[in-house]
DNA sequence: TCGATAGTTCAATAAACATTGAACATAAGG
DNA sequence: CCTTATGTTCAATGTTTATTGAACTATCGA
């Protein structure tokens, strides 16, 4: 299989890209489920998110979410495993991501995410 | 012509929606456009939009912001006048609308927004 | 070396989206 | 009244989007 795929450089992440992808219920799941556990292991990997949709699919998302510069994805053995880039999302645009996943949390049910995580419930 | 459109209530808003209305260029710019003005005005009517898009696109546009929640609609004469909901959005989604705003802000340019305003700037 | 596991690629499909222009509706003002 | 200014509606268009399944590739472990 091929190498680490391509991924934008924090100066090149776009505001409506961002908004683009944070928009899909999906994608917005995946990235909630990446901020939930990133205290415990700030990655995860494809299989942790066989629950939101079939792999195909899934694979279409993580690579519109690597797009636009929300998450990386490292590649290891079978398996790529996947974070937040927090850092440079923060640097590009303060308080954005923080607000929607907030915004998220605020809304687990009707998003159909899995159960809130506290360190998000803070308020 | 008709009466005052429909809009939702704020328990109605929905943030993948929102999340998807301020994605796109022009409404980004409409909404941006709506919070600089909003101090001095707290409306404005759709020809303060025409050069953002023609005529029909934009009333495509300002109905997707309607519904939405992101925006209001009040009907005067042969003028619709558009204010930010943002109270609504504030209640439902703390910080959100600021931190896309201030997000918008950074980015003038490359949004081709026009001139950034000072009170958006404040950090 | 073989088989199972993890994930990608590709083509097909249906739905949603943005954009346009022409025709229309409404209200204000001379 | 008649005209002008504002904005909507509608149909047509081409594009992008999300989703699926089948075929494929690569790696690990027995």
């Amino acid at each position: 299989m091929s190498r680490t795929p391509p991924h934008p450089t924090r100066e090149q992440i776009e505001l409506p890209l961002v908004l683009d992808c944070l928009s899909d219920p999906i994608r917005l799941a995946i990235v909630y489920q990446l901020a939930q556990q990133e205290r415990v292991s700030s990655e995860l990997c494809c299989g942790d998110f066989n629950g939101l949709a079939g792999k195909s699919n899934l694979t279409y998302h993580f690579a519109k979410l690597r797009d636009c510069g929300l998450m990386q994805t490292r590649v290891a053995g079978t398996n790529r495993f996947m974070r937040l880039r927090r850092e440079d999302l923060e640097a590009r645009f303060p308080g954005l991501l923080d607000a929607v996943l907030k915004s998220a949390a605020k809304d687990t049910e009707r998003l159909q995410l899995l159960p809130a995580c506290n360190v998000l419930e803070a308020d």
